[in-house]
This record gives structure tokens, C-alpha cells and sequence, in this order.
DNA sequence: TATATTAATGACCGAATGGTCAGTAAGAGT
DNA sequence: ACTCTTACTGACCATTCGGTCATTAATATA
């Protein structure tokens, strides 16, 4: 009788939607791998009916493929942007700014987009492609640059880690899957960081 | 007419069958990741039928985890033999076989086994669990009594790497996902991994 | 050769789930 | 108000796939 105006059954909010349901699958990923979720599971969780999410995504291959660049393409942005501004010395960067971003990494979002890429990137080669080309590519640059740039103002010698800059960070991906992986068993990956770091410029100090 | 004795549908082979499912279940699972992979494709690699699989392995779950298992176990039982079987000294153990060992990790199954371990571990926690057991913190504790055998021998001093062994091959897991993913991209990984010995060693060296 | 045992088969079941689509109602335009 | 567009719903379909089981045939035993 009562149930008048009340029962309005949905909204129409076509803007929010696509950035709604990207964080609602990211969870869902998350908790269950990308196999394991059910569309219908997103669904609820971005509170719209299943058919709403075929209208925003096509595929769930091309909403998997939304989150992982939601999720990496403003954390690889702020990244390079931080750097490029920095104009600390290249020892103090990599001691500083550098070592602080890779303590934040494991347990961050990060891990979970690790997770899958390790998981389905075999069976999703232009998402690996991009992932490539939009961040650890661009990563690897900006690491050679400032080596290079130490190198030039004479605090670094030249090493194979100015063509390897890869093993600055390599740690990093250990540290993250291994809190994924063994969250429970102990490990100070703080620690593990800081002393890579100080062996690696250790190493290559001039 | 002529078909007598040569239709034999099958032969009893309980004894071999075990061995031949799970290195067929290996190959369906490195090509297309443990959700994928159908059981019936397995059986149908290994030559038998889908019902048989059931005989061998109660559920898809427990052929993942001897698919695990075989891979993985006699390669940590080889490495630890090797390692308590030398006489060398510590840096020499270092940059000999233990180098050697991490330069044969990249594009060996072990890769698979870390994709499924990384993808289904967080589904599988008894699995994680015997792999931590039996396979990681017995390879750290090798390391770690190589380290130790050094600080006692005046060859190394003492330092946040003796509580950190982890440290020490971090940088494989990076080569291994590395090639795993980006197969076809260049890196060095042979390269990485020399210079990551090499830097250590002159970290920690008395 | 006759019998018992069990390795092996493959048709079948039921649950799960990616994707479709006819219909409904919010809300913009007039 | 009245109409038209379209965001949104949810029942439904088609298929896939893990797991079961009644049946068959290879082989051990006597």
C-alpha cells in the first residue's frame, strides 16, 4: 500500500559507473584470482545487475585487462613524476625517495596486479605487451637515468648495474611475493630493502 | 574379421601410471595454468581415460599438489646433498655452485611451478605450507649455514645478510618471473645474477 | 580352462558460469 | 504531461567441466 515513491529500483549514473565496477572486480580478483570470480560476484558488489556489466565491459577479459591498468597506470605516473622532479643527488635519491617506494610496495595493491599478470599473463600477451611498455619499461628508464646521472657527476662508477638496472629493484618483487605468498612466515622485508640498497651503492660508489 | 588379438584396448600399468599423469598433468598446466586445464585433457596426454584419473588422484587438487611435489622436491634434495657434500670455501661456494644453480632457475619447470604457486597458492594454503616446509625455509637454512660457516672462518664479516639469507637470491625469483612473463624481451639474466654475487660477496667479505 | 580380482573405460550427471536479450523504468527533451 | 531514448534488470541459454559409476576386459590364481 505505502510503498509509493519508495521504491525506485535504480539510478541512472552512467558516469561513475565503469570506475565503480573496475575497483569492485579489482577486489574481487583479489580475494579469488581471476578464474575463481563469478561476473555475477563483481556485479553485486558494484550493486548493478550482471547485464549492466556487459553494457560497460564486453568481455571479462577486458575488464580484468581495466583493472590492471586502474590499478598500475597512476602509481607508474606519480612515480616518474616524482622522480623527474627530484633534485637530490643520485646516491640520496636511491637511499630517499627510491627506498621508500619500494618498502610501500609489498602488500600494496601492487601484489595483487603481480599476482595476476604472473597468473594470466601467459594467456593475455597484449596485456603483458602493455604492461611492458606502460610501466616497467618506463621503470627500468628511469632508474638508468639516474644512475646515469650519478655517473656523470662523478659519484658512481660505471658498472654492469647501469646496463642492469633491473637488480635495483629485483628484491622488490621478492619481498612482494613472498608476503603474498608466506604473509604469515616472518620476514623484515624492510630491512631486506635498506641493506640492498646500501650494498648496491656501496658497490658502485666512485 | 581379422581383427582378433589386435584389439586390445589397454594394458594394467597401475605401477608407471602415477609418474605418467603427473608429468602429463605438468605440461597441461604449464601451457595453460591450473583452472584452464581441463582433466580430461590431462587424460587424454597420458593416454588413458578420465575415469582412471580418478582412481590415481581423488580431486583436481591433490594432482596439482603432486605435480608440485615432483617437481620440486628432488631438485631441493639435490641442491641441499650438493651444498653439505662441499668442501669449498664459503665465497668459492658462492660464486661456484650456488651461482651456477641460480643461473639454471630461469626457464627451468621451477618457473612453472612459481606461476601456479603464485596463482592457486592463495586458494591452496596446505600446499603453501609444504613448500615453505620442505622447499624454501630449508633452502634458506643451507644459505644461512654457508654464511655462518664464512663469519667463522674469518673469511666474512657479520652482517643484517647472516639473519636475511633471503637476500642472497632474491634476485632469481626476479630472472625467473622475468623470463617468464617477458620471454621475449632482452635481459641478461645470466649477467644479473653475476653481478648480484659479486656485490654481495664485496659487501659481507671480512 | 575356469574363476576371481581389479585396472581401466566412457557415458552420464549436476552445478557453475560466461554471455544474451526481451522487457522495464529513469529521466531528458519538448 | 507526453514521448523517446537508453541505463538497467533478471530470467534464461548454452556450454563447460569436475566428479561418479555401472560395465568391461586384462591378468593373476588355481
Amino acid at each position: 500500500m505505502s510503498q509509493r515513491r519508495s521504491q525506485r529500483r535504480y539510478r541512472r549514473r552512467k558516469h561513475e559507473r565503469p570506475d565503480e565496477i573496475t575497483a569492485a572486480a579489482f577486489d574481487a580478483f583479489a580475494e579469488n584470482g581471476y578464474a575463481a570470480t563469478r561476473i555475477e560476484d563483481v556485479a553485486r558488489r558494484a550493486g548493478i545487475s550482471k547485464g549492466l556489466m556487459y553494457l560497460y565491459f564486453k568481455t571479462k577479459e577486458e575488464l580484468f585487462k581495466a583493472v590492471v591498468r586502474s590499478v598500475v597506470l597512476p602509481r607508474v605516473n606519480r612515480l616518474e613524476a616524482a622522480i623527474e622532479s627530484s633534485n637530490l643527488s643520485a646516491e640520496a635519491f636511491l637511499r630517499g625517495p627510491l627506498l621508500k617506494l619500494m618498502k610501500q610496495l609489498p602488500g600494496s595493491p601492487v601484489g595483487i596486479v603481480v599476482r595476476l599478470l604472473v597468473a594470466e599473463g601467459p594467456k593475455h600477451p597484449d596485456l603483458v605487451e602493455y604492461y611492458w611498455d606502460k610501466v616497467a619499461s618506463r621503470g627500468f628508464g628511469v632508474l638508468r637515468r639516474v644512475l646515469e646521472r650519478g655517473v656523470e657527476q662523478g659519484e658512481f662508477r660505471r658498472t654492469a648495474v647501469n646496463e642492469l638496472p633491473q637488480s635495483l629493484i629485483a628484491p622488490t618483487l621478492f619481498a612482494v611475493l613472498f608476503k603474498l605468498l608466506f604473509g604469515d612466515k616472518p620476514l623484515d622485508t624492510d630491512r631486506l630493502l635498506e641493506t640492498h640498497i646500501d650494498m648496491v651503492v656501496n658497490y658502485i660508489k666512485a
